[in-house]
DNA sequence: TCTTAAATTGACCACCCGGTCATCACCAAA
DNA sequence: TTTGGTGATGACCGGGTGGTCAATTTAAGA
């Protein structure tokens, strides 16, 4: 049979929006166990088995929107590396850290499935979607750290898996802190980018 | 009425054993919400009526067993605490790494409670623990570095909020990935003990 | 041994879940 | 105007949930 492509994409894409919106929601408001495939189509405003026509389980439809989020993610990261491409590790990692804070409160929904998958969650194929992301990750902040080795910025005998799991687990941390304490800026972001630059400068020195 | 005690806690030693341990592994593994009220009765070999009998509600279940972990970290936490009060900053870092790793060994399910906590999970009153556990952690984590300052181990005039950040952010994440790559020691302990703590000593000097 | 109060039990309740499928509304071709 | 096919619909299914409560078992006191 001819690649039938997906009934989702077929769809009007006014309606695409609306379910994948409705989508968004849920799965940002609740694990995926307990999210609802139910409160999906009564958000969206569909029929249940319309849902279960354009998608065949609730697996699948979470991978759709996982993958997009995935993407939302990984264009962000892309973007931040090509333009800071030639700044001093210091301003660099201020840089990454100050567009990961501007992903959140632009995608805020994204961010709290971003979170919600890293931290625990018991959505289906865990183990692969996690390793995948860990990979991502690596492959990025590894890339930023050679670049800082190259240039003499950063200690070069440094264990590098070691030194890209600090960073790792800081700037996570970090963020996830941020988008938790959301809206309420009782972060003075500023000073803790600042404060988090100089830490790593001194530690990697 | 004068404080008649729980009616849980005077059942047969041997009868609370049990419950507690099918609860704590029921809780271990599964998220609170879908964690089953019926499987905790099928493990401990008791009626469901009895359980809600001594526990009015899951939630109250919960939180019971949430205090038993939280009160065995706590011991663990005071007594590395109280061994390593007269050891070097570094020494005495390396200690609390290693007693963290220990625990997770001798208690895994535990662990895994308390990680399902910190990380995401949609416990009753997450909102409440999270910031009892967070203080519990900012002490703990601030005692150490005071003393450390104190001893002029490290710069006395570091921000102490963010220092503990930097601490708790790096430590919370290494034991959580030791524990969910658990038995598979693919990790070299001690090496990564060492690069932990010389990458702190560099970073705080 | 009989009485009585307390502890234990599991059938039962209302509700929600993911998923199915007979039916219906719509519209193009004849 | 009739036909036929396609996508949308929501009642329905089996199963699981937290929680209840009438009935039964247990054990102690008289």
């Amino acid at each position: 049979m001819i690649s039938t492509t997906n009934k989702f994409e077929q769809l009007p894409v006014e309606k695409q929006t609306r379910i994948v919106d409705a989508s968004i929601s849920e799965f940002a408001q609740r694990d995926y166990e307990t999210a609802s495939m139910n409160k999906v189509v009564e958000r969206a405003g569909i029929a249940k088995g319309s849902l279960f026509n354009y998608f065949k389980t609730k697996g699948s439809l979470y991978y759709h929107i996982y993958h997009l989020a995935i993407g939302e993610v990984k264009s962000y990261l892309r973007k931040v590396r090509d333009e800071t491409a030639e700044l001093p590790f210091e301003d660099r990692l201020a840089k990454i850290v100050d567009s990961g804070v501007q992903f959140i409160s632009d995608h805020p929904r994204l961010a709290r499935i971003y979170f919600r998958l890293i931290y625990s969650a018991d959505s289906p194929d865990r183990q692969k979607i996690v390793s995948e992301l860990q990979k991502l990750s690596d492959d990025y902040l590894g890339e930023i750290i050679q670049d800082a080795m190259d240039r003499g910025e950063v200690d070069s005998k440094l264990n590098k898996t070691q030194t890209i799991f600090y960073l790792d687990a800081v700037l996570n941390r970090f963020l996830k802190e941020y988008h938790e304490s959301s809206n309420g800026n009782q972060f003075d972001r500023d000073e803790w980018v600042k404060g988090i630059t100089t830490f790593f400068i001194k530690g990697l020195r």
